[in-house]
DNA sequence: TTACTTTACTTGTCTAGACAGGTCTGTGCA
DNA sequence: TGCACAGACCTGTCTAGACAAGTAAAGTAA
């Protein structure tokens, strides 16, 4: 069983308990708290210790340390959560479910104006372009309409989108991106709606990413998904 | 003007050149990485300053660690990113717009069954539920439904909320939280959708939002956005 | 061959001290 | 009164060494 308690660190310890302080709110938000000099004297071990666990509070965002002051309990007024958005074939099979893609696109096309600008391009250059429609079970849960940087991906066109999706591929060519993204609701166009099966007026989790790797714009993506088949979850625990 | 670059920290240097090798693909996903000995060589420097090095990157998800094997880098399957779901008034007052709240509702009331087990009360137990709807300019952006554990905020009927904000009053009660949240496309009910001013099939966004705080549930939230008005975004960089 | 032990290597953590750099306050001088 | 400076105190970082604990492979004995 190994239920043995593991004995607990102690750089842990002072963290935990100034975790349990700020949850029992022992310091109002801004409120000065200890110093490591205090902490140091109080649990009866070395200034390094007592800083990290200081240093890894702040970098939760839990407190704010000002050189030369002090340490603060953090004002927390945003609940802030990590928000995971995997790859969909991931998550479908995590479920236990089955995956598979239809791809109705999947060619080169000539990029509009704004397109170009946004990935970086010439103007009239000519960018990929791919639509593929995601279902579990049989039933469709996301389109996915996307374009993406030839001079960042040459062999994408290529690639069987049945066999593996975009977001891994790309992953595979460019293992780190940075990327902006909005989540928004909004209906599906009338080909959207048709490829989702779905009615006009459903409504749906849009969700637009923009990639960018080693500042070279990837892919621009819009993720269609009816509302009544999905949803994003998270959690927050400080 | 002061642009003179700040010396960079040299356990900052080993994590930037760690980063950029990952960037540029150096190591594929699980590949075996330099030890921490390796980089003290390397580097010249501690293997303290290596190891806060290596231990914030796996932090960050960047790379994986297991004692007694090695360093590898990470699987970067996921793309994660941290959502920042502010409190609505102060972001509305960020960007200089004018906030006010028209409280509809604010009262105790007899918890149905789910209500009661979802907020850990005893069945048939009162609850405090309000029902505010925010504007942005006079425009209304968010429909708030609210069910409180009255034992976690009993002064909560008391609290005038034209002025403040159930979170940020929430925030003071229980300051630490633990939150679970849902995001989702949908309709808005009939009477959602007549306090926002909408059709009865606009597109909504949609977030319900469960808080625990020290093992105690303290709120249950539905908020309702316009899906025309109001969209989360947020950006990832590793 | 199989099972056990040893050894090398890895990461995880802690210590005591040191220096740097930022902030604030009180003191003494002009 | 006003200003400059010294000192106290704070966090940020690095070092060299130490021990613990986990893993894996090589070596050894049955």
């Amino acid at each position: 069983m190994d239920t043995a308690a593991r004995p607990v660190a102690p750089y842990s310890r002072v963290k935990e308990h100034l975790k349990a302080g700020l949850a029992a709110g022992r310091w109002r938000p801004g409120e000065l708290m200890p110093s490591e000099a205090e902490l140091v004297a109080q649990f009866g071990v070395s200034r390094m210790t007592v800083h990290r666990a200081l240093r890894e509070l702040a970098s939760e965002g839990l407190v704010e340390r000002v050189q030369g002051v002090g340490t603060f309990a953090a004002q927390l007024h945003r609940i802030s959560s990590t928000l995971t958005i995997r790859d969909l074939q991931e998550e479908i099979a995590a479920r236990g479910h089955r995956h598979h893609a239809e791809v109705h696109l999947q060619r080169r096309e000539p990029a509009g104006t704004g397109l170009a600008a946004s990935l970086g391009l010439a103007a009239g250059g000519a960018v990929f372009h791919t639509l593929i429609v995601h279902h579990e079970n049989g039933v469709p849960l996301q389109c996915e309409d996307r374009y993406v940087n030839p001079a960042a991906a040459p062999d994408y066109l290529g690639v069987d989108f049945s066999r593996t999706t975009p977001t891994s591929y790309l992953l595979e060519v460019a293992p780190l991106w940075e990327a902006q993204y909005t989540i928004e609701a909004d209906r599906a166009t009338a080909q959207e709606a048709k490829l989702l099966g779905i009615g006009r007026d459903e409504p749906c989790l849009v969700i637009v990413r923009r990639t960018v790797s080693r500042g070279v714009p990837i892919t621009l993506a819009r993720l269609v998904h009816p509302g009544s088949r999905y949803r994003l979850a998270g959690r927050f625990s400080p």
